[in-house]
DNA sequence: CTTGTTCGTTAGAAGTTATAACTAGCAAGA
DNA sequence: TCTTGCTAGTTATAACTTCTAACGAACAAG
């Protein structure tokens, strides 16, 4: 039934568009006034038609919600990959990162912010999340001379051997635990300014979070001390 | 009349314990299902008084939601200053700060977590957001050697140039640029792993965020690498 | 033309925050 | 001691919210 062979029916056309225009209400409010703010009953307002009409396309709020993470999370990693056909190195990634998460802040945090304790994300959300890490692995590797761990201190050893033991996160990617680090700690070291920066906890500090952001990506990007070890 | 001289009048211990319980209950709540499933009425009914009363109390959700977040800031503030004042130095600091995230992680997320779009924080608020970056200002100090920053690449070079210009945000502390640019990746560095190990980010991924938290951490307050400089 | 599915409606249940108006009870002054 | 006044709690109500149920109308296809 569905589907017809050749293509779409126009009662199918008219249901995607009317979910499409759900959910970019749905965008609006929550940039206007955050996740917790979406109201179902305004968004029905504003396309005319009333309240419980929402329901034969959103089976609740918490769906449209996840659609809408969903949505996040396929644009970020879309993202993540065109930077990465287009040549982009590691770097190159932290910038379309960074233009992607100042882009639409409360899209950022759908992804990255504060979990509700209950929420457990569906399997297809985790599917994407892992392509995102796996575009991160890719960038991650060529920046890797060997340079052993152990001049960088012990719990930078520590830490590899972990990585080397522990890769489950990165699938079956075949990078070295360097390059795992290194593609770990962009994930983590960025997320942290960013974050910040969107939550604005930088406004009034009269400090230019770019310049931090630059600063850490290029400290994140630059080929280890070719081990001039220490006494 | 609040106030009588000597001490507090029965009525005015008596109020000051129901908000008390009220917090006390707020908490619970926030801890099992975040700040937006805190029910004012749930919370009267468990105090066995029935929804309008609270209002006696905090003159809105937003209200009591508000104290909750200056608690929590004041809570971090306090770890961190007993942190310092058992002479702890700035891993020590990072410890604390851990042990501080997991032992309530919604009462993190109330700190950094999502901010909602409109919401501006009390000027208190921020006074205790300057002491706890008052805290790591005085942590990150004695680590210092001085260490051309030229050494470590162009870009470090210009942050430590543009914190020497811009430093609002560390009050009148005496810190070196430095020990500034310490202080401040020490906070974006672990505040992105921690926020991503309570969000959840870390599970499934079979990796101990301790480990790189630690690495982290290490790695932030080894003293600079004297100057081997490159070629 | 008839039949079945789908869309949107109104009505209503159960919940929320918050205000208004009222009633007990406590505390302190004349 | 009596009276006055403040405070803590109550119920009632308004204006929301999500979401279910039952119904009507429009559409698509046999």
């Amino acid at each position: 039934m569905a589907t017809k062979g050749k293509g779409t029916t126009p009662r199918e056309r008219y249901r995607a568009q009317v979910r499409a225009e759900i959910k970019e209400r749905a965008w609006e409010q929550i940039a206007a006034s955050g996740a917790s703010g979406l109201s179902l009953n305004a968004i029905a307002r504003q396309m005319g038609m009333s309240g419980p009409a929402l329901y034969r396309y959103f089976a609740s709020r918490d769906d449209l919600i996840t659609e809408l993470v969903r949505d996040a999370y396929r644009s970020l990693a879309d993202t993540m990959r065109d930077a990465a056909a287009s040549g982009a190195d590691l770097a190159g990634l932290g910038h379309a990162l960074r233009t992607w998460a100042l882009d639409d802040p409360q899209r950022y945090f759908l992804v990255y912010g504060t979990p509700v304790p209950g929420y457990h994300a569906p399997d297809d959300i985790t599917t994407i999340a892992s392509g995102i890490m796996a575009a991160l692995l890719d960038a991650a590797r060529p920046a890797g001379a060997p340079a052993d761990a152990a001049a960088d201190g012990p719990d930078e050893a520590r830490l590899e051997a972990h990585l080397a033991e522990h890769r489950e996160w990165a699938a079956d990617h075949p990078a070295a635990p360097p390059a795992l680090r290194r593609a770990l700690s962009f994930w983590t070291r960025l997320h942290g300014i960013l974050s910040l920066e969107l939550a604005g906890h930088f406004t009034g500090m009269g400090l230019d979070p770019a310049v931090l952001y630059d600063t850490e990506l290029q400290q994140l990007t630059r080929r280890p001390a070719a081990s001039t070890s220490r006494p």
